[in-house]
Parts: C-alpha cells; sequence; structure tokens
RNA sequence: GGGUUGCUAGCUCAACUGGUAGAGCAACUGACUCUUAAUCAGUAGGUCCCGGGUUCGAGCCCCGGGCAACCCA
C-alpha cells in the first residue's frame, strides 16, 4: 500500500525530529516492565502510601495535553491507567517530546502513584522513555460515563485488521482471553484422565475421518500432492493401534466449503479416542468437558446465545434418532416404506444424492424436521449405520449405530462412536463409502493403509470429536464463527 | 445458493428530488500546570469501492463487477 496519506507522512517526520532534535531512539531494544495497570489500581492504598515506583509500559490510548502538565492514558495487557505528566517532574526537554507523541505510540514510564483531584488512580511520572512511535494512526474510542464513542465497529475492518480490533475493543481480548482458557480447562480435565495430547500430521497423502471436501497442497521435492486433513481421526486411531491407550488433539482441520456464521474454512477439532471404552462413556465425557468448563469459564452452567437462554445442567437428554423424528415432527420413519420415506424427505425440501439409501434419507429428515429444534443439549443417538464407516453397529438392531451427536442450540456440538475395529467390516465399509465419490464428492477416497492399521487389531475403543469454535460461541455467546476466530478467513480485498 | 443492506477524510457517520462533498473525533498551528469525549482560536485533509452508461451536470439514476454485514435455505 502506498503511504501517500499525509498523516502517515507526519508521522515519519516526527521520527526524524525524535532522533535528530531529542537524540532520542524512536525504536529502543527493550525496557523493565515490574508493574502492570490493574495491579496498580488493586494496590493502589499500599503503592500510594509506601510511595513505591512502578514501571509500567504500554500504548497512548487518549492525551489531554496543556502547556506544562498533561494527563495521557496508556493500555497495557490488563487494561488503562491514567498518567500525570509534567515538565517540572520530567524536565522541559522530555515534556516537549512528550507533547509531538501520538495516539498510539508506546511508552515505559516510571512514577509514583496518586489520586488527581477528582479521586483517579494516576501514575505521577517522573520518567518517559519512548518505545515505539506509532505511524499508520490506529482508531480512536472515545468514553464517558460507560458510554462509547466513534467505536471502530466495522466488522470487515476489524475482521482484517484484528490486531486493532484488540487495541480497542476491550471486549474483544476478553473473548479471545475466553477461549484460550476453555482450550486449557478441556486440556486440563483430559491431562487429569490420562488422555496424551499427540500431534499428526495435517499434511496426508490421503484424507478421511469426515465427508468433507479438501483442500489440495503439492508437495515439490517428492512431486505428490497432499490433502490438508479434513478430521483428526485416522492417526489418532493409528495411534490407539499402536498402544497409546488414551489420545488426544486439538488442533486445525480444513474443510473446503462455504463459509457463514457456523463455518470458516479451517476450523479447531478436538478429537480424543479411549481404549476400552465405547459412545456410552464417551456420552459422561462429554458432559463433564462441556459443564466443567462452563463452570470454569463462567461460573455457571448458564448460557445466552443470541435472545435464548440455555442451562447446560446434566443429565442430558438421550433419545434415538428415530424416536426424535416422531417426537418432534410425528413422522413414524420405522413405518414407512422406502418410496414414503423419499416422498417425506422431498415434500420438506431435502436432497437425495444417487441411489435412495433408507438410512441417510432418515438422516435427512432428521436434519430437516428436528435438529434446530433441540435448544437444550440433547444426545441424538442410534443413527443409521449408513450414516458413517467408522462406527459400530448396535447390538440390539444392527441398521443403527451405537453413535451419538450432541445437539445444543440447533447445532451439532460432538459426535461420537463406539468405534469400528472389526477389520472385515472396517475394509467392507469403506470400500463402499469410496464408491460414492461418484455421486458425492465430499465422500473420502479408499484409505488402504488405515485398513491395515486396523487389521493389525485396535481394542474396543471410544471416541468424539468437538468443535472448538462453536463451544467458545456457546460459552462465550458469540453468534458467529468469526468472532471467536482470531483471524477469520476472508476474501483478499 | 437466494434475499436485504452497506462501501464517502485515519475512525464513526451526514449530504433533500440529480445541482460547488460536510460534521464530530484524530491530525496540524497557537493558548493553557489536575484533565478525563479536556477546553478555546485557527488550518489542512477526499480515486465518494471499481468500470461503463444516461445527463448540461452523477456520491445519488441505469448496467456490469468487487468486498462485506445481516437474514433465509
Amino acid at each position: 500500500m502506498e503511504d501517500t496519506n499525509s498523516l502517515i507522512q507526519i508521522r515519519k517526520d516526527k521520527i526524524e525530529q525524535i532522533k535528530n532534535e531529542f537524540n532520542v531512539n524512536p525504536f529502543p531494544y527493550r525496557y523493565d516492565v515490574t508493574d502492570c495497570s490493574n495491579e496498580i489500581i488493586d494496590n493502589f492504598k499500599k503503592y500510594s502510601e509506601e510511595e513505591r515506583i512502578v514501571s509500567i509500559a504500554g500504548r497512548i490510548m487518549a492525551l489531554r495535553i496543556m502547556g506544562k502538565a498533561s494527563f495521557c492514558t496508556i493500555q497495557d495487557k490488563a487494561g488503562k491507567i491514567q498518567l500525570y505528566v509534567s515538565d517540572k517532574n520530567i524536565g522541559n526537554d522530555p515534556y516537549s517530546l512528550f507533547k509531538i507523541l501520538d495516539i498510539g505510540d508506546i511508552i515505559g514510564v516510571k512514577g509514583t502513584v496518586k489520586k488527581t483531584k477528582v479521586g483517579e488512580i494516576t501514575v505521577y511520572i517522573t520518567e518517559l522513555t519512548l518505545l515505539t512511535k506509532n505511524i499508520r494512526p490506529i482508531p480512536i474510542v472515545k468514553e464517558k460515563d460507560g458510554e462509547s464513542f466513534d467505536l471502530f465497529s466495522n466488522k470487515e475492518l476489524r475482521y482484517r485488521n484484528r490486531q486493532l480490533d484488540l487495541i480497542v475493543n476491550q471486549d474483544v481480548k476478553e473473548t479471545f482471553f475466553k477461549r484460550i482458557s476453555i482450550i486449557k480447562n478441556i486440556k486440563k480435565i483430559l491431562d487429569s484422565k490420562e488422555f496424551m495430547e499427540v500431534e499428526t500430521p495435517i499434511l496426508q497423502p490421503l484424507y478421511g475421518g469426515a465427508s468433507a471436501a479438501p483442500f489440495i497442497s503439492h508437495h515439490n521435492a517428492l512431486d505428490i500432492d497432499l490433502y490438508l486433513r479434513i478430521s483428526l481421526e485416522p492417526y489418532l486411531k493409528r495411534l490407539i493401534v499402536g498402544g497409546f491407550d488414551r489420545v488426544y488433539e486439538i488442533g486445525k482441520c480444513f474443510r473446503n466449503e462455504g463459509i457463514d456464521r457456523t463455518h470458516n474454512p479451517e476450523f479447531t477439532m478436538l478429537e480424543l479416542y479411549q481404549s476400552y471404552g465405547d459412545f456410552n462413556d464417551m456420552m459422561s465425557l462429554a458432559e463433564e468437558l462441556i459443564i466443567e468448563t462452563a463452570l470454569a469459564i463462567n461460573g455457571t452452567t448458564k448460557v445466552k446465545m443470541g435472545d435464548t437462554e440455555i442451562d447446560l445442567k446434566g443429565p442430558w437428554k438421550k433419545i434415538k434418532m428415530t424416536d426424535a423424528i416422531k417426537e418432534y415432527s410425528g413422522i413414524d420413519v420405522m413405518a414407512l416404506s422406502d418410496s414414503e420415506l423419499e416422498s417425506e424427505v422431498k415434500k420438506h425440501g431435502g436432497e437425495i444424492k444417487g441411489e435412495f439409501i433408507r438410512g441417510l434419507a432418515i438422516n435427512e429428515l432428521f436434519e430437516l424436521l428436528v435438529e434446530d429444534k433441540l435448544i437444550d443439549p440433547t444426545f441424538i443417538t442410534h443413527q443409521p449405520v449408513e450414516t458413517t464407516p467408522l462406527c459400530k453397529p448396535d447390538t440390539e438392531d444392527e441398521k443403527f449405530l451405537q453413535r451419538f451427536e450432541l445437539i445444543i442450540n440447533g447445532t451439532e456440538f460432538a459426535n461420537a462412536y463406539s468405534e469400528s475395529n472389526d477389520p472385515v467390516f472396517q475394509r467392507k465399509t469403506l470400500y463402499e463409502q469410496s464408491l460414492r465419490r461418484v455421486v458425492d464428492d465430499e465422500a473420502p477416497p479408499m484409505d488402504e493403509n488405515f485398513v491395515q492399521a486396523i487389521e493389525a487389531g485396535m481394542p474396543p475403543t471410544g471416541g468424539m470429536g468437538i468443535g472448538m469454535d462453536r463451544l467458545v460461541m456457546l460459552l462465550t455467546g458469540e453468534t458467529s464463527i468469526r468472532d471467536v476466530l482470531l483471524f477469520p478467513t476472508m476474501k483478499p480485498e
């Protein structure tokens, strides 16, 4: 971008002025920070009584400059604090330098803590060090009586320049602090249960574990195409075969699909696998992970999504998919013939890819008629066998799976199976799935190496995937995935 | 994929029915030793998202394109 902007030129000129007239380096190398805005405010009484010299650094967010004494607000990692700067305290030259500083500059200051006449906790500085000169103006937000003016509110600009959003919009920072805490807390729970955190390949010669179009990349030296993973499953299961009894990974997955309020092309998944467990174990683990994390982050199980209030308190409802369809739409799919089922799907605007498959039609009907009606956390169990090749059929009715999807507020939060480990069955179902590529371009190709891994013997295993971005949305009340991703995917301008 | 809305100064936004492009904040110059949306006086700042068209004249109307937000499927 060409910097013909005069605001930028003025600030570049200031850099020269600072170097030449003040003999000051506008970009020094380090600064000893011993204090922080919130600590100073929290310990005001103690610090002011002992006349402690504090040393803090931060970005200038507001300036109120007067002839010989000024006020200035700086922001550090924890918040804002006011500074009192006077030529009497710091000397004439430093004060002259201070007067040409801009909002957006980063300074380090030393001084004592006092309250002003109107009672605001303020650092009366005795020493000022310019740490970084800003040349590109940052948005300026003014506040009075809790009301904000001139908010940096343009979402496009905020997403494209998240660094500015973080500087200026405190609630945005808090959302991402929460995101970090949520992930930390999930890890803490899993670590305490002796799940091992692992890293598996993102670049893969073949992809699988879900139905999605992949991103394709190319390795030059090997001259082969590599795919960006669409799920964590295939490699985590290899580790279960390898004797890592409990594993998990929290990492980016990539799906080459549209972008909307709940979808970003790259997103963060948690997947975990527990040897000798099944989907029932995954249900209680899902409850524990989400409820405990909600309590740890928000101190309550109540969350608010838009106008909808949801209580995550357990135990969560469990209902078979076919029963849920009956309950919410009155349709008893078990009593319908194939052709009746097909016409119900079409009647409600559903799509049948390729030849009619009964189980997929039931699943489609569920998505059309039930899913968005499920607000409180609900385990939808026993999906039709045709919905995934990677799950074991139920012992009571082999047309349905030992699987659940956790639905909250009409969207899927978790997906879990009693994992398929019969290698003959597994080879057959994966092969059949690969054949569906003719009619469904989201069906993954046959992965011979994966099947061979299962052939070596994978213990009975319970596995689960949880979309972390959606979980963060749930626990922060954000309604767009872009508001819980630091840098959401944007089309270039 | 469909619909709606938006894109104007660094930021937030105006500009009537088509008639010289504006405000607040930020910036610049000056004044000011307790301000806090600091204040006061003055100054400067524009590819009106891009490309066509209609018109004496387009930020505004028409066509095409771009990016985004929101809603719907």
